[in-house]
DNA sequence: GTACAAGTTAAAGTTAGCTTTAAGTCAAGA
DNA sequence: TCTTGACTTAAAGCTAACTTTAACTTGTAC
């Protein structure tokens, strides 16, 4: 029963693949130490880190937001419950938004797939505010401005 | 008042750039007649179908699934109110799933936030029914299991 | 008739979040 | 000691949905 975990003790603890722990390190989100050989060797607090990374990111944020919150736990002192709360505290309003965006998508769907006049100029679906509703990845045009004209 | 439309009068009533456009006509979204020499003449009808791709993708379509409920119009006349009902009925299910799946999340939130609990063993939130809620695209390791002793 | 904006193509680039591959090195049980 | 599984790295690959680039051709206003 040693102090410390490898690779592979933490991807089958976390479920995570041994690559995505290793871009994970290269990223920033973990850290860990190496034996004499050179193979990596972690902490157990590894595991509530990767953790607290897969909720994160079912909650919508993307590496970036969750390296920087990761960053701000205490360094010199292992996070305590209050710690981990207060960086995940801002989750909820973020799912808030999210629902009330796309419950006012909803709404508007009903109204326009009622009245047959998707893709018609007047249709409150062209409202740019909706885009982005879903995103996904890669360099997408928002458009930032109403189509002219569409009839 | 000429009858076609080139792809820079596409361009700027819908919105869309002329590259995503010509995508899209590669992609089987669009479809084109040339001029003599070779440019882009478009009928006024691919306004409809562009910004019924435009909405369908808001609501979380991937190109793909568009490119089907296209194909699903008639080709024989062109397309009534009816039939772009018809091709965009299935949605309103679609968000409303995504919206119950978000709320579900929302609310085990809450409970682990208050406990702090977050990246804990028992944390409902580690339920994989619950991946994938927000979701983008590559290949994205979705977990099939529970993971095992998180602590 | 000429200049210049607008259009054409194929191929490569972008982004996030990883995975896969290749070519090895390390660790541990028999 | 040997074998085998676990581990290492750097670099390339994957996906979706486009954009950018390069090198050229068309179309049109004056």
């Amino acid at each position: 029963m040693d102090e410390w975990l490898s690779i592979g003790d933490v991807a089958r603890r976390t479920g995570m693949a041994t690559s995505a722990l290793r871009f994970y390190e290269r990223e920033g989100l973990l850290e860990s130490s190496r034996s004499e050989g050179g193979q990596r060797r972690y902490h157990r607090e590894v595991l509530r880190r990767v953790a607290f990374v897969r909720v994160a990111q079912t909650v919508g944020l993307s590496l970036d937001e969750i390296r920087d919150a990761l960053a701000s736990l205490p360094q010199s002192r292992t996070p305590t419950k209050a710690d981990w709360a207060r960086v995940s505290r801002g989750w909820r309003p973020r799912l808030d938004e999210q629902i009330a965006n796309l419950e006012r998508l909803r709404d508007k769907l009903s109204d326009c797939i009622g009245c047959g006049c998707l893709s018609l100029r007047a249709c409150a679906l062209y409202n740019p505010e909706d885009r982005a509703a879903v995103l996904g990845t890669g360099p997408r045009y928002l458009l930032g401005d109403v189509p002219s004209d569409l009839r």
